[in-house]
DNA sequence: ACAAAAGTGTTCACACTACACCCATGG
DNA sequence: CCATGGGTGTAGTGTGAACACTTTTGT
């Protein structure tokens, strides 16, 4: 199928690597698993897998989520590409990183167990094979950097969340501390959230009110010439 | 070489592909080129090449913009892997894209023309082959982004520049127009810049004074806890 | 009654915007 | 002497940061 322009060119393996972000705890954290092949075998690892003949590497990327973590649907973006002769001990790969928005609520534990997957917190980040750890850090820092732009925070929660749980996650993703009264400001000039009637009350005695992420205020928010900040 | 774990996986061809921004007539500008080989020959297209067995993808693209530019040492940032399944009508290629800013003062044009290739304003931006419109667009992106955080928009001049020509050069990226009084005191501000003795006499009569990118100065306002912002 | 987290407004400093005139020079 | 682009300061407005107390409720 290939031009003959194409010929007598070297090929690659490609893989996806996925880092899949989860909040828990009140912190951020990252799904990894033990790797289950040579080279490193045993050793922390990203989820990843080959990219195939008939997929786009976002397919790829995609396949290796649901894998992981049943979820469709699941917010992705890609990172960046790897491609360092030497990065793979095991050959020479060129892997293609994307970054993902789980919602841990809906998480089925047994399904990580059953991969020997962890979710470990990214101030407890251990040492991964080859570049994750790179991969890791572009992937925080593209995160960040959407966080502040785009409404994407909402996508760690199952539709419905308290104001101190989504403060909390906001503060687990940029590692400081921000002023509640500010933080809520921000949030209720823009003018994109429902208040529900129903409170959560697992977290404190009071019960903080639920919210909910509302699409359509948001297109009004940028339909009056306004940019998302937070 | 390649471990066992590796083996009956699909492999794939990977190309580097460069989108070459120049600043010229107060607009900035692309380096395009008419595709050479089928599919599309005589297309407008992006410089690119494959990536070989012995190289990274930084080095495929380095080697892009050598041949096409002869500088070395240009600023060059990867912009995006694209691996949809149909992009390449020649076959299934994995298409790695960076951005590079290039000098053009010292830019070579008869280069340019044995290689068929032109600097296109961005502005007027012909249909390209494959999905490389949408490579120039991510990579627009991406710039805007930089420039406005990074010291990188004087890598488009070499060495000294005018305040004038770095507004208008900023006023291309962004295409809209800024106060110059503004954009002055906000450079001042920083003080990152050396004003030289010298005038620039080509394009007034007055002559506009040439300024210099001052890396030192430019270590000391980060150290000071300051932030590059344009 | 008290501990623990939720919720709520105001003031101040700084950064961004808008805006208009004089200067130097070549032709 | 005039046309062309280079160079300069100030006032007003909006945005981000700092800051403390009251409310609710389970124990």
């Amino acid at each position: 199928m290939s031009n003959q322009y194409y010929k007598n060119k070297s090929t690659f393996l490609v893989a996806a690597d996925c880092i899949i972000f989860g909040f828990k705890d009140k912190e951020l954290h990252v799904l990894l698993t033990r790797r289950p092949v040579e080279p490193m075998a045993g050793e922390w690892s990203l989820m990843g897998g080959f990219v195939a003949e008939d997929e786009s590497l976002e397919d790829a990327a995609k396949k290796v989520l649901f894998e992981y973590t049943q979820q469709k649907g699941i917010y992705m973006e890609q990172v960046n590409a790897y491609g360092e002769v030497d990065r793979d001990t095991g050959g020479r790969v060129i892997s293609v990183a994307f970054y993902a928005l789980v919602r841990l609520e809906e998480f089925d534990t047994s399904l990580a167990q059953s991969f020997d997957a962890r979710w470990i917190n990214i101030k407890e980040l251990p040492q991964l094979v080859f570049d994750h750890n790179k991969m890791v850090e572009d992937a925080l820092t593209l995160l960040r950097f959407k966080v502040s732009m785009q409404p994407i925070i909402f996508k760690f929660f199952d539709e419905k969340f308290t104001l101190p749980a989504l403060q909390d996650l906001y503060e687990a993703i940029y590692q400081r501390q921000v002023d509640k009264r500010n933080f809520r400001k921000k949030l209720s000039s823009m003018n994109i959230l429902d208040k529900l009637d129903i409170k959560e009350t697992e977290s404190s005695k009071r019960g903080a009110f639920y919210h909910r992420f509302n699409k359509e205020k948001y297109k009004e928010f940028l339909a009056s010439g306004k940019y998302f900040s937070l």
